[in-house]
DNA sequence: TTGCTATTTGGTAAAATGACCAAAGAAGCA
DNA sequence: TGCTTCTTTGGTCATTTTACCAAATAGCAA
């Protein structure tokens, strides 16, 4: 029974970081579109119809993280996925709600 | 530009659930543990060296989206993996780690 | 410079999360 | 039954998260 240690648990907490930046509506949405290409942050405002500095720190989060890179280009900040092996987790999310919706069905009859 | 209606809110929803859920180093833990097999509380509450009420409402909290189930033995109750597909989140977790992480050097030299 | 647009940052308030303790439940044993 | 162990639940408190507004910053163009 391996007790975990100090660095197991410190590598546990950086990956929890990462999945955290991903454990949020907003910010699958951003990572969904920006998976079509790049795009502005007044692009995603409008998509997302929150605030744009709402927008901006969902951005700023993902950024931070590494998912997503940010380029200026005039007045406009551009947003591209950088790691694009994000979307991967959707299969097995998929998968996740499948059978719990199996499940309810099950109660349900 | 497909804006965020009702319908894809709910679905990033659910999907963000799930993720949330794998969102925390000890639940990383708890999941990984469970891969090599069944574990009761007990066991990994040892391990993971928390307040056993702590350990327990991790578990709950995994179980409540579908990925771990549990089974009552005795006075003990084994939680076992249903979902396994959760591990595949580790490579692209760890890639991302690893290119920030050059990020990272790329700034220091 | 001034004005306008795009974006980020700081502040604040509400809600969610997570840790621990204490108490309640459930199962097995003396 | 009473005692002990294993687990969950309820309560409290500190921390984190997230949303919005307001203000600051940056670039562009008149």
């Amino acid at each position: 029974m391996a007790r975990m240690n100090r660095r197991t648990k410190a590598r546990l907490e950086a990956r929890a970081r990462i999945i955290k930046a991903m454990a949020h509506p907003t910010r699958l949405f951003i990572v969904e579109e920006l998976s079509r290409g790049e795009r502005c942050v007044c692009e995603l405002t409008e998509m997302i119809g929150a605030d744009v500095s709402t927008v901006s720190k969902h951005l700023a989060n993902l950024k931070a993280v590494g998912i997503i890179r940010d380029e200026k280009r005039g007045a406009q900040v551009f947003y591209t996925l950088h790691t694009p092996c994000v979307l991967n987790f959707m299969s097995c999310v998929e998968r996740v709600l499948a059978t719990s919706a199996k499940e309810q069905m099950h109660w349900a009859k």
